[in-house]
DNA sequence: TCACGTCAAGCAGAT
DNA sequence: ATCTGCTTGACGTGA
């Protein structure tokens, strides 16, 4: 059994980044092409250096496409950039790297207030669009978290669920629920997946933060369908003397060797969450 | 070239 | 009431 390790967003090592963006302010279609042709290109450098140093996972960034569900953009990127997203994406099979995403704080699926459910839907189909422009089957993920507790924790999981279920099939084939650092444990999680089947992100430095008493990884495992690829794990460490739940600058290998001790018999495919990226990644690989 | 206030979006908890 | 952190700082103005 193999673990494979991957990283989020950026690449410190390459001088571009493929989440450049701009002020609402300053919005014209122009700035947009320039700003995703840079995107475009900058992934595909990142994709490149991903293959040529074994590392098999990564987290594509939300900003890939700046304004893609805000109502100031009509430009049909999706068209325009066909061929390009084609290219890379084809790459990306070739080179068999598992690529994921993870929108940001802002969606948030069950809130109370209709709207911003709606937003957070928007914002889902671009991140699909982005995954099926590339060519990904069902095994390139998007990871959201459960939500908001709205001072009813047991309501804003139903509202969950029942949210869920009115999704599409493209955007259910994609979603998976990771656990947070303050709400929602994993036990959460794997409620949620029983009764509307969406896989489990086990993020081990949440679970830290956020505890249950004992931890089955069969059961997170046993989330995952064949056609969902391998399960996804998140992994980082307490920033030495920063606020609780602040992620590390850099691994820490022998803590890192631990956790991995308890999870190498299974095929999990491993997101390192610290600020240095893909050198911990390196760091740690074949150590 | 660099410092630094601000940036589309939600929410909880700390201050 | 305001600030901070979250998967990730970067933009853009003014000196």
């Amino acid at each position: 059994m193999t673990i494979n390790l991957g990283y989020a967003c950026i690449n410190t090592t390459i001088n571009c980044t493929s989440n450049k963006t701009f002020r609402l302010n300053s919005y014209s279609e122009e700035r947009l092409k320039k700003t995703i042709e840079e995107n475009l290109n900058c992934l595909d450098k990142i994709i490149e250096w991903n293959y040529k140093n074994e590392i098999k996972f990564f987290r594509i960034g939300s900003g890939l496409i700046p304004f893609a569900s805000h109502e100031i953009c009509k430009f049909n990127w999706q068209d325009f950039y066909k061929k390009e997203f084609k290219k890379i994406g084809n790459k990306i099979k070739k080179y068999k790297i598992r690529v994921s995403m993870h929108p940001d704080q802002f969606v948030v699926l069950n809130s109370p207030t209709e709207s911003i459910v709606e937003k957070s839907i928007t914002e889902i189909e671009y991140h699909c669009d982005v995954l099926d422009l590339l060519g990904m089957r069902s095994d390139g993920k998007i990871t959201l978290h459960v939500g908001g507790m709205y001072g009813n924790k047991e309501e804003a999981i139903e509202r969950f669920i029942s949210n869920y279920n009115k999704l599409s099939k493209r955007i259910k084939e994609r979603i998976i629920v990771e656990n947070d650092d303050k709400m929602y444990t994993i036990g959460d999680c794997l409620y949620i997946n029983e009764r509307c089947g969406i896989p489990v992100v086990f993020d081990y430095f949440h679970h830290l933060c956020n505890p249950v008493k004992r931890i089955n990884y069969e059961e997170i495992i046993n989330t995952w369908k064949k056609k969902d690829g391998n399960p996804i794990f998140h992994y980082s460490d307490q920033l030495e003397g920063g606020r609780k739940g602040s992620h590390s600058h850099s691994i820490n290998v022998k803590e890192f060797k631990k956790f991995e001790k308890e999870i190498k018999k299974y095929n999990v495919d491993l997101m390192l969450e610290v600020k240095d990226k893909e050198l911990s990644v390196l760091k740690v690989k074949d150590v």
